[in-house]
DNA sequence: TTTAAATATCGTAATATTGCAATATAACAT
DNA sequence: ATGTTATATTGCAATATTACGATATTTAAA
């Protein structure tokens, strides 16, 4: 096979999975850490921070939009990309459970 | 082409996205849900855990230890698995920069 | 030392992702 | 209407990932 076996897996899973997912290419890396610091951006701006080329970019936002992670909305002939709260509400969430758990766990045996 | 273009990224932009794309599969995912309850386990458990064969859960448990996620240490016939601090840590402090930007932007434009 | 167990590695087929050139779309300006 | 600008989509080649059967490795038990 081959395939990710998705069918098996919960909503609440996969739907953080595919969040994650998103984080796990450095390009899209770089777009979400470009977006913490100057709140909002179009397309163009980041083919100047980018590598890529303008549609490999443009895919890449598609994904992280898909994802849920980032908002677009048309603004005129550009396209104005800025953080999903939400998803931000999620990932706080989880470190937090995560860091908690940890915690709670003290001593690990390996 | 289609290959990552990971010469042209920093190491510390390539170790985050590593981190994140290890969490980026559902099998991956639901094994580290599952040491956050259990503190450790040793690959025999995630196989009533997972709908997978042993080999590709032993190959999931490679990714997440590569990527820092989980340490692992050998005991007796089997191995140990446990989350990892420091990449706990990692996560933890991009959680909370995010949750700052956002807080910080306000009102978004889109 | 043979057997059993737990896990890892190899080989390989199926599928998914990445990246870009070419092209399409959409909004604005002239 | 025509051209310009900004972004999206399509099609495709290169590469990476996922999954598993078969097999190797490693440790403990008999």
């Amino acid at each position: 096979m081959g395939a990710t076996k998705t069918a098996t897996f919960s909503a609440k899973q996969l739907e953080m999975s595919e969040l994650f997912k998103a984080l796990g290419h450095p390009a899209r890396w770089v777009i979400i850490e470009y977006l913490m610091q100057v709140k909002a951006c179009v397309c163009g701006d980041l083919l100047e921070v980018l590598p890529l080329a303008q549609p490999t970019v443009s895919q890449h936002l598609k994904a992280l939009k898909q994802a849920g992670l980032i908002q677009g909305t048309i603004e005129g002939t550009s396209v104005c990309y800025c953080l999903n709260p939400e998803a931000v509400g999620l990932i706080q969430v989880f470190a937090s459970n995560l860091g908690a758990a940890v915690a709670h766990q003290g001593k690990l045996c390996c």
